[in-house]
DNA sequence: GATCAGGCTCTAA
DNA sequence: ATTAGAGCCTGAT
């Protein structure tokens, strides 16, 4: 992962990898902490490069509307990133995420 | 080297 | 509040 990253790339995964448990972030808002306000496709398309290894949250990782933009559907027939999100005690709401209740507040 | 596509966001009507 | 168009950057073909 480290290898071939840009700077991009490392301030992004930077950013979600201090993404507090329980709490999601937006793709604007994880490329704007990573000082790239511009790089919010970014932020999907790198994720999507990252395997689950990266034991980096790309969970928590979801679109301005609080949605899953992820297609891959596990057992149970809903997002893979659902079940994630829900296993760490976040409610979803036909299949969308409260921004308002849930969303990453910086600490600093 | 150029072109196309993508897990998005912002601004305007 | 919803719909439509433009913008930014990287990765893959």
């Amino acid at each position: 992962m480290v290898k071939g990253s840009t700077e991009v790339a490392l301030a992004i995964m930077n950013v979600v990898a201090m993404v507090p448990c329980g709490s999601v972030a937006t793709y604007g808002q994880v490329a704007k902490l990573a000082g790239f306000p511009k790089h919010a496709r970014y932020v999907g398309t790198l994720l999507k490069n990252m395997d689950v290894n990266s034991h980096l949250p790309w969970h928590r990782i979801i679109n301005g509307q609080g949605g899953i933009s992820l297609s891959k559907l596990d057992d149970q027939g809903m997002n893979f990133q659902a079940a994630l999100l829900m296993a760490e005690g976040i409610v979803l709401e036909n299949g969308k995420v409260d921004l308002k209740r849930y969303q990453w507040r910086v600490a600093g």
